[in-house]
DNA sequence: CGATCAAGTCTATGTTCTAGACCTTCGCTA
DNA sequence: TAGCGAAGGTCTAGAACATAGACTTGATCG
C-alpha cells in the first residue's frame, strides 16, 4: 500500500515543521523585500510603498501585519490627522538579516550564473 | 507630483534589480523547501512529491521546471517503462545551499520566539 | 467650498493554486 | 485476454489569492 517501505526516501519533512512553519511566512513574493527595505532604518508605510515600487497597498497592509505578528517588525501610529504609522525592525527581525544578507549576497554573486542557465534552458527548448 | 524630492526614502529598489530577480524566483512557497529535500541527494519526482508532503503535482512540476530553467537543479529522463526521472542539484543549487542552510538554521534556533511573538500579538488582538 | 494628505479598507477583476481525473506504455496477475 | 498498477506528468474545474483603483476620515490650505 505504502511504498515508504519499499523505496526509501532519503528526507521526509516532519509535519509540524518549525522549518516549514517560518519558511511558509517568510517565504513569500514580498516578506523579505519588506524586511531588506527596512533595514535602512524606521519607515512610514507610503515610503515602503513606493521603495519597493510594485506592491500593492493591500498585499502590503498584509504582510506588514504578518511580519508584526511574527514579531520580526514594530508597528507604531501616531494618532495625529493625516495619521502617522512607522515600522521599524525588531531585535529578533534584525537577527534575522544576517542570514538574509548571507542569501542576498550569494543572488548578487549569482545573478550572471543565473541569467546565462536561463539563455541555454531557453536555447535547448528552441532546438 | 512626485514625492520623491519633497520625503526622501532611505532605500528604493532599482528596477530591474538582480536580488528582486532571484529573490522573486527562489521566494515562492516550495522552492526552498525543494532544494532543502534535494540536499539530501538524487530523488524522483514521486519521491520528492512525499517529502514534502502537501505539494499538488503541478505545482511540484512547475517549480522543478523553473528551478532546473534557473540552473539550480538538473533532470535527467531515463527513456525506461514506466519513465524513470531523476532531479539532483548542480553546483550552482549546491552553492546555493550555503546561504540557505543560515537561513534555515535561524528558523530552527527562532522558531520558539517566532510562536511568541505570535501568542503576544493574539493575546493584544484580543483585549 | 473643495482639494489634499496618510494609511489603510473595499470591491471587482484577473491570476494562480489545488484536487483529482486522465494519459501512456509495459509487465503482472487472474 | 482483460484489467490493474506503475511513473511522471498534463488537463480541467473550482477555490483561493493578488491587483488596481475607488473610497474613508478629519484637519488644513487656498
Amino acid at each position: 500500500m505504502n511504498q515508504d517501505n519499499l523505496i526509501p526516501i532519503p528526507f521526509v519533512f516532519e509535519q509540524p515543521c518549525p522549518i516549514r512553519d517560518v519558511l511558509d511566512r517568510i517565504g513569500d513574493q514580498w516578506s523579505l523585500l519588506i524586511l531588506q527595505v527596512l533595514e535602512h532604518g524606521t519607515m512610514r508605510f507610503s515610503a515602503i510603498n513606493r521603495a519597493i515600487g510594485d506592491i500593492s497597498k493591500q498585499m502590503l497592509s498584509k504582510t506588514l501585519r504578518r511580519l508584526e505578528e511574527d514579531g520580526f517588525i514594530r508597528r507604531t501610529l501616531y494618532p495625529e490627522v493625516p495619521p502617522r504609522v512607522e515600522y521599524e525592525l525588531t531585535d529578533l527581525g534584525r537577527s534575522f538579516l544576517v542570514p538574509m544578507k548571507g542569501l542576498v549576497a550569494w543572488a548578487d554573486d549569482h545573478h550572471r550564473a543565473i541569467c546565462e542557465a536561463r539563455a541555454d534552458y531557453a536555447a535547448r527548448a528552441a532546438s
